[in-house]
DNA sequence: GTTGTACTTAGCCACTTAGTTAATTAACTT
DNA sequence: AAGTTAATTAACTAAGTGGCTAAGTACAAC
């Protein structure tokens, strides 16, 4: 699977979503990143494995913890994939104007008003 | 499945997101579409159906036509979620700069230089 | 060295996904 | 009405996902 693949299909899971949302406050050990959900710890542990395999977390060893932490690269590549279809949600209802006028146009020119 | 996931999920997919690139271009027929995949014209009409479901794609009919066309909103929304994130892959190299400063700053004050 | 804490791995299950071929619907063409 | 083109639906399969419990690993602390 390419990249970018890879990223989107990790971050469409609410929980994985929610789990970054946590690292973006700081590292988090894999206990304290479980608390908030109602799953088990294992279920948790798979979701890291995406995040890690997806790079959009990396994981360090102190003790018997295993903090992660928000790798954010992944995440720039996806905003530079997106800005290709920028100019579509921002000019549409500009372009949607510019056809309308020029529909109009052609109607009055070709009915000769 | 909340509408981001669902969005997110309908991009995770290569074929799909050519099919956007192609979109991007303006309306296309589904066997327009279906052309550059070496690929059955069911499954290409089964992504079809997700990118919909995902509204991401608008469909009309012309005949025995079904053109595609795209449909940005959802794009935005992925856009307006990543901003969350945007601090952490710009300001990453500055702060680490910032940390290795400190590190610097700390060493040189306690060993008295 | 035994007990406790933090986490992962293994094995299982229900459900979804991405593809296939064959059949069907819908509209145009002659 | 018969045939052609455009696309979908149906039925099937193989592989992937997200959850579980139970067992295993790694380190710490007593």
């Amino acid at each position: 699977m390419d990249h970018l693949s890879t990223t989107l299909s990790a971050l469409a899971d609410p929980t994985r979503r929610a789990i970054l949302a946590q690292l973006a406050l700081g590292e988090r050990s894999v206990t304290d990143l479980a608390q908030p959900f109602a799953m088990s710890l294992p279920a948790v542990s798979k979701h890291l494995k995406v995040l890690e395999k997806a790079k959009l977390i990396e994981r360090s060893r102190t003790a018997q913890w295993r903090p992660c932490k928000l790798a954010p690269e992944p995440l720039k590549e996806v905003s530079s994939w997106l800005e290709q279809y920028r100019q579509h949600w921002e000019e549409r209802l500009d372009r949607l104007d510019q056809y309308l006028k020029d529909f109009q146009d052609k109607k009055e020119t070709s009915d000769g008003k």
